[in-house]
RNA sequence: GUGGGUGUAGCUCAGUUCGGUUAGAGCGCUCGGUUGUGAUCCGAGAGGCCGGGGGUUCAAGUCCCCUCAUCCACCCCA
């Protein structure tokens, strides 16, 4: 027999079952917690048409689409017209525009859903992977982004993640900023990425990076000065107050700040320097990061210009994500070494004859409420055979009724932590269990 | 996309320096230590054309070239 490579696609995964009842566990968790806060769930294609996601991602971005062949007759043409989804925001923008009379306003949603990126993977970093997002469409309300916020870090809360940071800035205190310190406009997305880096290679290295980008001398030397200061929030502020995109910035900042107030398990703060990514925020946007690792495990902001891609008018939208690969990750790690625990019972079937009672019996003990595996193997069924394989499974109670037992209508009922074991009358397997397993 | 590391049993890895008889360990797996007792203990066994291809050589897991996979850093991101 040919053997071929059985390992999942580079950047995919298998789930083994353990690891799935951990996500699901988690996703359960995140559902509770964004329903808590008024959100509902959506749910789209895996895959769009390709002219509705190009032209979104930016030119890096379009660059990570993956893109489904046409079929038939252009299949030879390396020709596509769609493409496997790439976020969950552009779908549910086009949700927006396609529905949008049919839904409430503000649309409020979340979405937990597998996405796809041709990128390179690497540690926390997939091809397949899921995203979680919330946003609300239709309001322009400081309200909604605060809204944002204080739902991701109940969520963060909730999993467990409490020590985190949300970082909040504003598109336009950015723009504001870049005009303050006199850097050209066709700088200033160059300018902002350098800026974004400040926590990794430090003030020096922004300035070089600053040069490097074609940034004046005397701009760099202006900045570098603030970005030393170890007031720098405050040194911003001032800077900002002087022209009127930073002011509006500020105030957006402000006015979240001021809506959110306390969050349970974390801080909110004003991060001058944060910039995103993305290329469609257009409003406040923010960033957390959690103390035990230098990585974001969630990130928003308001994209005010999206919807408007996908119809006539532009609708005011604002939203967040959660980075729930880093955040299992992160939970993996701590889960470390608790093995998921496996069924209640096992019951055992030790000959064909006692296979129906065997069954009868796995189904009286199900109705009782029990998570009962029935032993599904055939060939030999050596009892050793059956409890090796509960053990492996992390039963905690065997059910063994061989034909000895049938016999006297009795059952044996081995308890695996202890390995203690008792043969009881048939009638009290149920009661004997509630004592064993605390129920 | 750039630079570096690593590919040997199901898993984690020795062995490669200076090429030389049947390539090892731990864990896992199978079987046994008498009837129907796991996890522990004891014994036995199965399992590897040493990532793939080409080259050098009397001889290659070991040296050279190519290729693929994977990991780390950078870039970018979730």
């Amino acid at each position: 027999m040919a053997s071929i490579d059985a390992n999942p696609p580079s950047g995919t995964r298998d789930f083994l079952p353990a690891e799935v009842s951990r996500r699901e566990h988690a996703f359960a968790t995140i559902r509770t917690a964004f329903q808590r806060h008024g959100f509902e769930p959506l749910d789209t294609p895996a895959f769009e048409r390709l002219e509705v996601l190009t032209g979104k991602y930016g030119e890096e971005g379009d660059q990570l689409i993956f893109k489904i062949l046409r079929r038939g007759e252009h299949e030879t043409t390396g020709e596509a017209d769609h493409a496997l989804r790439y976020d969950l925001t552009v779908p549910l923008a086009r949700v927006a525009a396609r529905y949008g009379s049919q839904l409430p306003t503000p649309f409020k949603r979340y979405q937990i859903a597998p996405v796809w990126r041709a990128d390179r993977p690497g540690k926390g970093r997939y091809r397949e992977f899921f995203q979680c997002d919330v946003d609300t469409i239709g309001s322009d309300s400081a309200v909604a982004d605060a809204s944002t916020i204080v739902a991701v870090a109940d969520v963060l809360d909730a999993l467990g993640l409490a020590g985190f940071t949300v970082q909040l800035n504003s598109r336009q205190a950015l723009a504001g900023l870049i005009e303050a310190y006199g850097i050209p406009p066709q700088l200033a997305d160059s300018t902002l990425v350098g800026l974004d880096k400040l926590d990794k290679i430090g003030v020096d290295g922004v300035a070089a990076e600053l040069r490097d980008r074609g940034v004046a001398a005397d701009a760099v030397e202006a900045l570098v000065t603030d970005l030393g200061r170890d007031d720098l929030a405050d040194a911003i502020r001032e800077r900002l107050i002087a022209n009127d995109v930073g002011r509006a910035g500020l105030a957006e900042v402000d006015q979240i700040l001021d809506l959110v107030g306390e969050v349970p398990g974390g801080r909110v703060s004003y991060a001058p320097v944060m910039a995103r990514g993305l290329s469609y925020y257009t409003g406040p946007v923010f960033e957390v990061v959690h103390e035990a690792l230098d990585t974001t495990i969630a990130a928003g902001g308001r994209y005010d210009g999206l919807v408007g891609m996908f119809q006539g008018q532009d609708v005011p939208a604002t939203g967040g994500s959660l980075g729930i690969e880093r955040i299992l990750l992160l939970l993996e790690q701590a889960a470390e070494g608790t093995p998921a625990p496996g069924p209640d019972v096992l019951v055992t079937v030790m000959d064909d004859a006692g296979a129906a009672d065997a069954f009868a019996t796995a189904g009286r003990l199900r109705r009782a409420g029990y998570t009962v595996d029935l032993y599904s193997g055939g060939g030999s069924r050596k009892l050793g055979k059956q409890l090796k394989y509960a053990d492996r499974r992390a039963v905690r109670v065997a059910v063994i009724r061989g034909a000895d037992e049938r016999a006297a209508g009795r059952v044996t009922v081995k308890h695996l932590a202890s390995g203690e074991q008792a043969t009881i009358d048939d009638a009290g397997l149920e009661d004997h269990l509630a004592g064993l397993l605390g129920r």
